[in-house]
DNA sequence: ACCTGAACACCGTTCAAGT
DNA sequence: ACCTGAACACCGTTCAAGT
């Protein structure tokens, strides 16, 4: 029943969220080096070139792929962080660490994504919104002009343990330290 | 006066340490997507093969230059610790920022190599005996069995900043305070 | 026995040629 | 006007054919 694949009057283009699927699709089976342009065009049925419908270059696909990734974690962290400012108001290392904790669980579910996040800019849409809540938890917790500083150095230390692959336990234990060290008067 | 370079009797095959020099030649020039097996193969005059004389696949070569790299950082920081325990003794984490400082401005002095150290397993000689300084240096700081986490945390933090770009300043009120961390008693 | 370079199976990207 | 797929300039890797 499905209609003749070699006639471009009846194949209908795919669209961008067909292409990101699936290049996702390729990445968590092959890793980064199986979501090929060329694999990615055939996985939907079409020439290689559609891909270029919708991303400029092959850094495009990447950089969609980590938005996609990232924006779920984003929204989650919304939600906690209003939670926190509205309600009882758990300890701020609390709600980083369900933060941190989300967004490795989220990477780890795509580990061929994690080289992917590593390599971006972290200059996307749900980057930005990911530091601005952490910045503004660090300033609630009266880091005052460190807020900046310890929101970084918490991405740093979740995007850092997550590229060497530290376990559930020994990353815990790193994030527990690296809040403490930033609560600490120096 | 150069020999015809046509002539295989007259070519000599270049060395393992010709084949790296030119791979991290190419890597300081146009970064890691220039460091090609077959530009490699053409800096040193040869066949893309001859590559394959002295590394199975081209991420040995990668791996390859990660350990050239650390063996500096690794060497240096011996000689740190020995003097540390051997003579006046300074705090333990000012060794762990020297450390530190020292493998960052490494990794900074050749940028290109930064994405090949961080999707390393660090499982070469010059990376454990890193390991294993920092390891000494965490145990003799009386963190007893918290100090291989120790360790690992710290270069998590070391890894992590150089990926994201982190400043020297930065770079160093974030080391102060996973220091701290690391210090104080949980 | 050894080393080469041609060959194979892929890439990302472009653009003339068809509809 | 639009979309395709052939073409271009590369890849990593292998191995028959020469010395």
């Amino acid at each position: 029943v499905a209609a003749p694949p070699h006639n471009p009057r009846t194949r209908r283009a795919p669209t961008e969220a067909e292409v990101l699927d699936a290049a996702l699709a390729l990445l968590d089976a092959g890793g980064p080096e199986a979501a090929t342009i060329r694999r990615i065009a055939a996985a939907v049925d079409a020439a290689p070139s559609v891909v270029y419908t919708y991303f400029p270059e092959q850094a495009a696909v990447h950089r969609a792929l980590v938005e996609r990734l990232l924006a779920e974690v984003a929204e989650g962290a919304a939600a906690d962080v209003s939670d926190h400012r509205a309600g009882g108001a758990p300890h701020w290392p609390h709600v980083v660490e369900v933060l941190a904790l989300r967004l490795r669980e989220r990477l780890l579910a795509h580990p061929g994504a994690v080289a992917l996040v590593l390599g971006d800019d972290l200059s996307g849409p749900s980057a930005r919104a990911l530091g601005r809540r952490l910045c503004e938890l660090m300033a609630d917790a009266g880091l005052g002009a460190d807020a900046r500083r310890g929101s970084f150095l918490i991405t740093t230390y979740v995007l850092g343990a997550i590229a060497l692959s530290a376990d559930a336990e020994q990353f815990r234990w790193g994030l527990r330290r690296v809040l403490g060290g930033i609560g600490t008067r120096n």
